[in-house]
This record gives structure tokens, sequence and C-alpha cells, in this order.
DNA sequence: GATGAATGAGTGTTCATTCAT
DNA sequence: TATGAATGAACACTCATTCAT
């Protein structure tokens, strides 16, 4: 991919987060990334091809991720604190907090409205995949006696809404600053941890 | 208020929650009112002019009704199980669910990336608020020893971010239908329900 | 109508038939009609609509003038050279001489190319159809004894294509001046005139 | 001339007698012959001269077919039909009938509209040159005895027209098919068979 | 011979808004 | 109150062409 084509899809995707899609117009993007606006054609085939790009960049990031934890759990062998931190990690830092992910997320969170798709990927990667993967990772708790018995579904919820709440509130409201991110690490972090910590105790 | 002026208000309000405050053109609000694009402009300044006079109006009654929650609980004589949930029933049908909150709501939902006042307004009254105002009702609970003592502030985020997250699953995303409202209410009330009593439990 | 969507429809008429549909710009309309290009929106739907409108008065017109001389046809009493030309030259002088119909048949010549729609009405309305009105006509007259029985079709080819001939040389081809058109009417008339004599002749 | 130059040359002449010069984009040529747009500018130096160098390879077809013709009429020594249908035929099969000169007129057609050059060929070389030709060979023939003598040119035009008028029915307007061609060809052979032998008649 | 990359000029169209009536 | 008519500014996109490599 040449360097223009590169730069014309990284810009899109900053000001696509920012603003959404349709409130950035090809102007835009040309002006910021040094090139008239007839020549965005030469590497793009329109402006909706942009979006739809990014949005194929993402899924694929995001169902790879998604088979790997998906492998790690079907071969994970302890169900100690330490397997499943693993796990939540690679989850948090790989999928939530990365760069590339986050800013197409923001993209998704504003244009879910206007475009059907986007909702449908929106819903998918931020509200049920999130969830089934988590329920599916406590009930194999459950199975092993890990933590005790219970609706893996709805304990997966509380366990992700208040990171999905603590998202909305630093990464998907007002500008991506690295002090927002920092902020969402933290409290989510902390959540993770203490929720984790009291499902422990009720099994002790 | 002419009838016109209302007419105009609330099919806008009808068409921004559905597509968005930019998404939607002058043309589109008149033809659904029946009167001509020129019209409007005697009704209304401008079309961010009508955008504001509904915010106006959310802000008012959410305002409102915070004021008497607030009140509510100051005057609480009684802090059983009763008494709670008359507070919680309140916020729950009178906010979340009413039918012009509801639509301001997924509105503000929708333009809070567009326009920093409005990102500003959904914050306040979708993240901060709630969470405020559940925190110190929590720390009321924990002062008449109703409750275990613990960081009222996570334990309203604990609370809170499950209604949030069934909020945005069933009255954010799609269509706001009758269906989706009452999936909305099921799952967010049985979880309250369920909250709360194993809140109790601990005291019990 | 108002006067300016009226202009429109002439100015568009008078280019699309000088350098067809697809070659004059709306920017070329409206600097002719003496409005701003956005101003054209408010009066038609599209460019494409322009033209549609010109072709739907092209239609009628041509439908009702077809109607019209069946209907001599029908009622006619005396099949003597007076009752012909009467029919003769009234598809003459209010179809291939008429203002409106002329330049549609030039617009029509030029964008049969680029259009299904038009290729189709062009070949119905100056191939297909006075081929087969003409050949109705002489059926009729064959069948009268006015002329001695024949290949109707052919001898509508041999009667109407040198006036198709004609039409391309005066009033398809350069500019439609008076001129042009009155040769064209010279041409026509004389050749119409001469090949009626010869096949009276036959009879006589 | 390289193979390169050459299909580009056939491809553009396919495309314009298609949809005409102007519909037709260089990215359209190029994407039919196999290379990149910026390559087209090697081997012509623009667009225009693209449909240039056909017509002037048409012009030298025609002209030369033409002065063969001719060439067969001064030296005619029998007026009989052989003698006269040979060259009918020859006009006939290696003009009117021919690939590539069928292909230019098409585009002649189409073109002549948008171009005073283009509008000058094709009323030269289809309607004048075969008239005035057409008119030569009666005189000829009129003068030899072999038909009656009258106004040649007009004979001329009641000769030709119906072949004009059959060529576009069926060569000019709608897709050049084979069928197409082989409807042509009956109908209009039939009509110079016809046409000659009642020529003959009046005579015999 | 061929192409990657770029561009100026142009196309049809939408939109919020104004203003005289 | 309402509207017919108009407009400037923006929009996504196409096209023929250039030029260094």
């Amino acid at each position: 991919m040449s360097g223009t084509k590169q730069k014309i899809l990284d810009v899109s995707l900053e000001l696509f987060s920012q603003n959404g899609y349709s409130a950035v117009s090809i102007r835009d993007i040309c002006k910021k990334v040094g090139i008239k606006e007839s020549s965005v054609y030469y590497h793009v085939k329109n402006k909706r091809s942009i979006l739809e790009e990014l949005l194929d960049q993402f899924r694929e990031i995001a169902s790879g991720m998604m088979a790997n934890l998906e492998n790690s759990l079907t071969n994970a062998q302890d169900f100690s604190d330490k397997g499943y931190e693993a796990i939540r990690d690679s989850f948090f830092e790989k999928y939530l907090m990365d760069g590339f992910c986050n800013k197409v997320m923001r993209l998704m969170a504003i244009e879910q409205f206007n475009s059907e798709d986007i909702r449908k990927l929106y819903n998918h990667w931020l509200l049920e995949e999130p969830i089934r993967f988590q329920s599916q990772i406590f009930s194999v708790l459950m199975e092993y006696g890990a933590i005790p018995k219970a609706d893996s579904g709805y304990l997966a919820v509380k366990y992700y809404s208040p990171v999905y709440f603590y998202a909305q509130r630093w990464l998907f409201s007002g500008e991506l600053t690295e002090e927002n991110k920092n902020s969402f690490r933290k409290e989510a972090c902390k959540h993770m941890q203490v929720f984790f910590t009291e499902l422990g105790g009720h099994n002790g």
C-alpha cells in the first residue's frame, strides 16, 4: 500500500473517530493529507469505501483477537487467577485499549445511528460479543468449580457493564487523550480486579 | 405556543431521535409537518434553535425530576425497600422510560459527537448525574445502617452500569419500538431487583 | 406553471436540441435562463426530469395528433386527392414542421444513442409509426380502388423514406434555421405531390 | 503501427460506435485495451486525436471506394443489369455493410451533433455523395437509353432514401448485431432489385 | 513502452436560509 | 401566518491530461 493511501486511511480514521463519517468531507481529509480532492480518487473508489476499508481492518483484527482468546480458553490448563488474567489483559489491552480499535469503536459509536451495517457491527463487537465471551469464561470457571454456579450471562453483564460504562465516559465521549485513556484503564482495571476478588471470595 | 410550532418541535424530536440532528433536513421536518420550508422560519429562528428548544425542555424536565427525587430522599422517613422503590421507580419510569426524555436521550447519544454542548449534557444526565444521585442514596442507606458501609461511588457504578448497558442495547440502538422498550424494562428491573436483594442479603 | 419553470423547459429544449442532453450542463441552462444553479432545483427535480417532462409533452402531442389523423381516416367519406391531402398536411405541418415537435425530434435523434428509452421513442415516432400509418392509408385507398393493389408496407416506405431523408438533411443536421425548414418543406412537399400523382396515374 | 496502438483504435471505434465519442471515457478505452490511462498518451496525442485518426482512415477508405466506383462507371461498356449490379454491390457490401465503415458511420451518426466537422463528414458520405453518385449513374443510363429520361436527382433520392431509411432502422439504431445487419441487407437488396426492375419495366 | 501519482476544471445535487408578497 | 422564488456554500465525484520514473 502506497504511503498516500495509508495516510488517507489514517487521516480518515482520525477525523471519522472525532466527528463521525458524514460530518467529515473529502475536502477535510484531503486538506489534512495534503493532496487535492481529485487525487483521493486515485487511491480509493469513493468516500464510503474508505469507511468500509477501515471497518474491514477492524473486523479482521477483532475476529483474530477473539479467535485467539477463544483458543487460549480452550487450551487453558489452570483456572487460577493467573490464567484468567492473561485472557482478560489480552482482551483489554489489545482490543479495548488498542489505538486503532479504539478509534474504530468511537467511529462505530457515532455512526451506528446512520448506518444499519455499523449498528450491527457496534452491537456485535461492543455489546453482544464481550458478554457472550465473558459468559463462556464464567461457565468454564463454574464447571471447574473455580467460582460458584450461577447465571453466567447475568454475571457477565455485571462484570462487563462497568467496563462499558467507563469506556463511554473516557473513550467514546470527548477527545481521546492519553489522560482519558489512563483514567479509563485505572478505573476499569480496578473494577475487574475487585469484581474477581469478590467472586473468588464467595468461593473460598 | 401555536399548534404549528408545537408540531414542528414534535416532528423534529421524532426525526432527530431517529437519525440525529444533522441527518435530518429542514425539508424532512417540513414535509412531515405539512408546511413549506420557508414557513418554518416564522416559528423558529433557525434549525439549531429547534434543537436548542428541545434540549431546554429536557433540561427543565430532568432538573425538575432530579429536584423531586432529591426532595423525596431528604424527607424520607423509612429506608425500607418500599421507600427506596418509590424513588427508583420514579427515576426509571419518569425519566429513562418517559417518551419525551427517551427521545432526547437518543438524540443526545447520537449528537454528542458533533456538539460539545450536547456531549456535556449527555455526560451529565446519562453518566454523571445518575451515578452521583445513586451514590448519594447509598450513602444515606449506609449511614442509616440499611446496607453495609462501602465505597458508595463504586456501588453506584455497579448498580447503574447494567441499566446503562441495557439502555444502549434496547433504547439507543436500532428503532425505538415498544417491544424494545419492554425488553429494556424487563432486564433493567430484574437487575435492580436482584442487586438490591443481594445488597440486603449481606446486611440481613 | 410559473414563468421561470417554463423558461427552464424552453431553454433546455433549445439547448438539448442543439447539442444533446448530456452535452448541456445545468450551468448552461441556468446561465441562459438567468438564474443560479441551485435555483433550478426549486422548479425541477433534477436534470433528467427536465428531459422527461419534454418527452412527456412530446408524447402527448404526438399521440394526440396520431389519434386525430386516425380519426380523420376512419370518418373519411371521399378518397379523392382533397381528402387525403388534408391528412397529409396535418401530419406534415402539425408534426414534422411544428417548432416544438421539431426540436424534440432533433433531441431524440441525438440522444437515441445514449438512452434506450429515447431510442425506442425515436424508432416509434420517426420510423415505425409513420410507416404504419401511411401503410394503413394506402390499404384503405387500395380497398376503395383509389390506387392499384400492391404491398402497402413497401409503398409506405417508398413514400415516407424520402421525407425522412430530407428531414435528416434539413432538420436534424446543422442548425435549425428557418431557411433549412423551408428547404425541407419545399423538397418534401414536392416529393409527396409527385409520388401521389404517379400513383394516381397508374390508376387512371 | 504497434499492436497496442492498433488495439486502442479498434477498441475506441468499438466503443465510440456504440455510445458516441463523448460518452466514452479514456478510462473505458484503457480498461478494455488492458493498459493504464496514462499509457494511452504514449500512443496518441489526446482523446480527440483517436477520433481524428479513425475518421482519417474512413475518409481514405471511402474516397478510395468512390474513386473505384467512379472508375468502373467511366470504363463501363455494357449497361445491362449485370454491369450495374457489380457497381451497386460494390457500394453496398464494401461500404454500407463493411464492418469498419459501418461503425464509423454509426459514430458519425451519433457525433454529428457535437462536432461540425463530423456533421459535414456525415452529410457528405451518407447523404450527398450517395445521391450524387447514384444520380450520375442514372444520368449515364438515361444517356444510353437504358432507362427513360427523367430528373436523375430525384430518381436517386427515390432509389437511395429507402436504403438510408433501412440503414437507420437496423444499422444506426440499437445494437449492431449480425441479425440486424441481415435484416438490413435483405430489405435493402429487395428494394434495389424491385426498384430497378420497375425502372427497366417502364423502358421495356 | 508503461505506469503511479497527481491535478484543474467541471458535473449534478443538497441544504439552510432570506425576503418580498 | 404562510409561501414562492431565489441563492451561496458546500458536497461527492469524473474526466482528460501531465510528468517523473
